[in-house]
RNA sequence: GCCCGGAUGGCGAAAUUGGUAGACGCAAGGGACUUAAAAUCCCUCACCCGCGAGGGUAUGCCGGUUCGAUUCCGGCUCCGGGCACCA
């Protein structure tokens, strides 16, 4: 290689290097992103680098990223999420772990029913085609998984396990049948899905959608929500956020069950309370429409009748019930008061939910804010019974203290035996006599209702009951399991194919051997997500999971989107306590940490049309028009030169066509800066703006570092570094070198801050560039860097590392069997440190003092600073704090 | 409506335990190289005042604690995630 240049004088050196440089890259090769990335992953392939078995000698390493659902192809959330995974675990790996990193599909789901009627096609076939294509992007990326551990939810070699456990859980009595609401679109005669009803009327259809009840299956998760609420605190790696959110969710409240009689009812109405304190404030009662006692008193009251008919329009989630006008209706009924014996009005009011406590509550409008303005609206009585400190009561106008129980100065008033008594005082007290009169009783209640698993649909994992006229629900015996899904079906959308096929349903009973019926809904295909983490460690196991499970498990780094933080989380965390009750696993949890990670957005561009509404542009077709300081003035798309409309930037979507599509970023710039931009350019957590011009700048950045390595390398040979002499400034680039060792060490093992990581190792790249040392030792350094740079990019850009790790001068491996660079503390030492020098908490000043300073050194010469005199001037020194290798803020005044 | 987050230059962000606000990158402006373009390299770059030295202001808004607050506390505003049948 030409060394001409090398000695280059102060004059002309910039530019000389530069054309040496541009001579240096045409003589060893510039970087080319798809020639790199199709030989390292032929590499990989050929060594099987990423298969893995149990192998005691090293800890283990379970790293799962959340499943995909295979829609059509990779998203560019898909792409951060894996980057993720495959980041942490290479690093992992890195250092010395036997790393688990598997990859499959979540592959029933009711999008390949919504494709199967646009494209007739069975939802399987869809399902399949996606699947080859996606694994084919997913390889492009250069993900390190175990390919050999790959599965479908929807083969019947998965589900079987989960029909089989599913028909254990009838036996033990943990999955039972009973009627719940749905969405009914009264047109299509179908059920929907909360998604499907828009502003209350079904999606296709458009018809006002109906509640209706149906029989479905669920199970008992509520048996295990003190579990499930016990087990947050047994996780430390979990965001703070996610176990908030679950906790809030499971929702443990301590109360009292108080029956109420009702006049001329023999069975008496129960509510459940957590404000006992408040009882004597109760001047009526509130019911839900679907309540028994509601239906009863609809019968002869045609008014009310069709009030409850009325109730029964609109969806059935929780924020569209919890959001509709409050209103109710007198049912006509009276209950008696257990304690005062007054006679109060029972009325039915639509925020009363049957499926939370009994569907009943005691209505207390003087300290309940929903109850305050249901009494105003009509018109009943508001009965002052807790007063804090002086505050005056005025029932036009709720104030917050109304329902205040925490106060020390809140009393209990106008109350008989309560009075002067606080909440927890009151509670107890009425516990105790309502116990006593046979009354009430203490109760825990749990917001979290059990998990109905029944779906109407097709594409989903069927149901292993059969019913029998003699013998009701029978669970599928054990050796007549899977129960198969015919994939090969003619799919209209209306109904499921095995629904409307008399012959799949027809069976035998097992019990009696008479004529029965299949079951014909599927699971809820959150049903599929809540083991497959346990699968991955068993392939081909002859049972839902084998030994090896509890070699890998407890999963040690799971990653997700935060939508998950509350379903799909806590069904998983259920699930693996299913599996450990049923004897197949030992641990309690099953992940012990959680990374979620944020949405990747990008900006929207639109244009009106005549008719208001919006034509949503891709940003590939548009080019932003900037200022003369870079501001956005504006935006033209580029097929017509016209301007367009900028909107906000928001999730990547098809319905704002604002989707960048990793395939097409993967071929113009190779999957390493697609990898190297998802992890730079945001902390994980946080949400991801897509910009092709930052993607740029990464490619810039491997270039560069292309350049710096085959140049080097092209040069003679390096010698090895002698620590005792280095110059200055072979010195601090050796630092810098060790002190980002430790930095992105920090980073990506603990921090998971990919992005600052990625920041330091452009730091050391740019002094590598400015470090223009030819020297024996210089030269030393520089080689020593340069593999360590290697080395540290691995996790991110493992192509590129790969291809360089060889230009180094070393044969061809998998890298992740190189170990994890360490940090040389004697490389680490400094001789002087800057500090701060503040007045009155100002900087005024910075300073230079030696690393083994006093306190009162560094004060002496912060003191001395001729800015700091001038701003001490006329003033008294009142206080000097000094922070060591900090801050020296002297306060005067 | 309820639960959980977030807000810092023109933009994405950094500041890890209360101690120099804006590292790193993008965009933009100026320059070098080139027949030209691409690529590459150098310089400038929070805002305001000042020729400069320097000064003032600034982390969504209002207030508090502290020698010192992006960081802690109280009260708001706006944006996002979830709400049990999207996954």
């Amino acid at each position: 290689m030409p060394a001409q240049g090398r000695q280059s004088s102060i004059g002309t050196g910039i530019m000389q290097d530069i054309q040496d440089q541009a001579t240096n890259q045409d003589a060893v090769g510039g970087y080319d992103p798809q020639a790199v990335e199709t030989a390292a992953q032929h590499y990989w392939s050929a060594q099987r680098a990423y298969e893995v078995s149990e192998d005691t000698s090293k800890p283990k390493f379970y790293c799962l990223s959340m499943l995909p659902y295979p829609s059509g192809a990779l998203h560019m959330g898909h792409v951060r999420n894996y980057t993720i995974g495959d980041v942490i675990s290479r690093y992992q790996r890195m250092n010395g772990k036997n790393v688990l990193q598997p990859m499959g599909w979540d592959a029933f789901g009711l999008p390949a029913e919504n494709a199967a009627i646009k494209n007739k096609t069975a939802p399987a076939k869809w399902t399949y085609q996606n699947i080859e294509h996606m694994r084919g992007q997913l390889q492009r990326m250069g993900f390190a998984y175990d390919w050999t551990r790959e599965f479908a939810t929807c083969r019947p070699e998965y589900y079987r396990w989960e029909q089989l456990m599913f028909t254990r859980l009838m036996k033990k009595g943990m999955a039972y049948r009973k009627n719940a609401v749905v969405n009914w679109d009264p047109v299509d005669h179908t059920v929907l899905a909360n998604e499907q009803v828009i502003d209350g009327r079904g999606w296709r259809s458009g018809a006002l959608v109906e509640k209706r009840e149906i029989p479905q299956w669920f199970l008992k998760i509520t048996d295990y929500a003190q579990e499930l609420l016990d087990g947050l605190d047994t996780l430390p790696g979990w965001p703070d956020a996610v176990k908030t959110m679950q906790r809030n969710w499971i929702g443990r409240s301590e109360g009292l069950e108080i029956q109420f009689a009702v006049t001329g009812e023999a069975e008496p109405l129960t509510v459940f309370t957590t404000r006992p304190d408040t009882l004597m404030g109760v001047t009526f009662v509130s019911i839900a429409g679907e309540h028994p006692l509601a239906i009863k008193a609809a019968q002869g009251n045609p008014a009310l009748a069709a009030f409850l008919a009325e109730l029964k329009h609109g969806g059935v989630s929780e924020a569209e019930l919890e959001t509709q006008e409050k209103r109710g209706m007198d049912t006509g009924l009276r209950a008696v008061h257990p304690v005062s014996g007054d006679s109060v009005p029972v009325y039915v009011a639509n925020f009363v939910l049957m499926g939370y406590g009994t569907g009943a509550v005691m209505a207390v409008p003087g300290h309940d804010q929903r109850d305050f303005e249901f009494a105003h609206k009509y018109t009943l009585p508001i009965k002052q019974v807790i007063a804090v400190g002086g505050e005056s009561y005025d029932s036009a106008n709720w104030q917050e203290w109304y329902s205040d129980k925490t106060s020390a100065d809140m009393r209990v008033v106008n109350s008989g035996d309560l009075d002067g008594k606080n909440y927890r005082e009151a509670f107890d007290f009425l516990a105790t006599k309502l116990e006593g009169d046979g009354k009430g009783q203490r109760r825990v209640n749990w917001r979290l209702r059990d998990w109905g698993v029944s779906r109407q649909r097709y594409w989903g994992c069927p149901i292993p009951v059969i019913y029998c006229p003699t013998c009701q629900a029978v669970p599928v015996p054990e050796d007549q399991l899977p129960v198969v899904l015919p994939e090969d079906v003619a799919f209209s959308g209306m109904q499921s194919p095995i629904k409307a096929d008399p012959e799949w349903r027809k069976t035998t009973c097992p019990q009696c051997g008479g004529a029965a019926e299949r079951e014909t809904d599927t699971f809820d295909t959150f049903m599929e997500s809540s083991w497959y983490y346990a699968r991955y460690t068993s392939p081909g196991a002859n049972a839902q999971v084998d030994e090896r499970a509890n070699h890998w498990l407890p999963v040690d780094q799971y990653i997700g989107g935060i939508e998950h933080a509350i379903l799909h989380l806590l069904y998983f965390r259920f699930y693996h306590k299913l599996l450990r009750d049923a004897g197949l696993v030992r641990s309690d949890e099953p992940a012990t940490n959680l990374l979620c990670q944020g949405m990747v957005i990008a900006d929207t561009f639109y244009r009106d049309n005549a008719n208001g509404s919006k034509d949503w542009i891709n940003p590939a077709d548009v080019e932003i028009q900037r200022d003369e300081r870079g501001r956005v003035t504006g935006a033209k798309l580029i097929g017509d030169g016209k301007p367009v409309n900028i909107g906000g930037t928001e999730k990547m979507s098809k319905s704002k066509n604002n989707g960048v599509d990793p395939q097409i970023m993967v071929g113009k710039f190779g999957a390493d800066t697609v990898r190297l931009f998802s992890m730079f350019a945001a902390p994980p957590e946080q949400s991801l703006e897509w910009n092709d011009a930052g993607v740029e700048g990464m490619a810039r950045f491997l270039r560069r570092f292309w350049r710096e390595v085959t140049t080097h390398a092209a040069g003679p040979d390096h010698a090895v570094v002698d620590p005792a002499a280095l110059n200055a400034g072979q010195k601090a680039l050796r630092r810098q070198v060790h002190e980002t060792i430790q930095k992105v060490s920090d980073d990506l093992g603990r921090r998971h801050a990919f992005n600052t990581a990625i920041a330091a190792l452009m730091e050391l790249l740019n002094a590598l560039q400015k470090f223009n040392d030819q020297s024996e030792q210089g030269r030393a350094v520089r080689h020593e860097a340069l593999e360590v740079m290697v080395l540290l990019l691995n996790p991110v850009v493992p192509h590129v590392s790969h291809a360089l790790w060889q230009t180094l001068g070393h044969p061809e491996s998998v890298l992740e069997d190189q170990p994890w660079p360490q940090a040389d503390g004697s490389a680490l030492v400094r001789d002087s440190l800057t500090l701060a020098v503040q007045v009155n908490g100002k900087l005024r000043a910075t300073i230079e003092v030696a690393a083994s300073a006093s306190k009162e050194e560094a004060e002496a010469l912060a003191r001395a600073h001729p800015h700091v005199i001038a701003f001490l001037e006329g003033q008294t020194v009142r206080k000097v704090i000094v922070v060591p290798g900090k801050i020296v803020n002297i306060v005067a005044g």
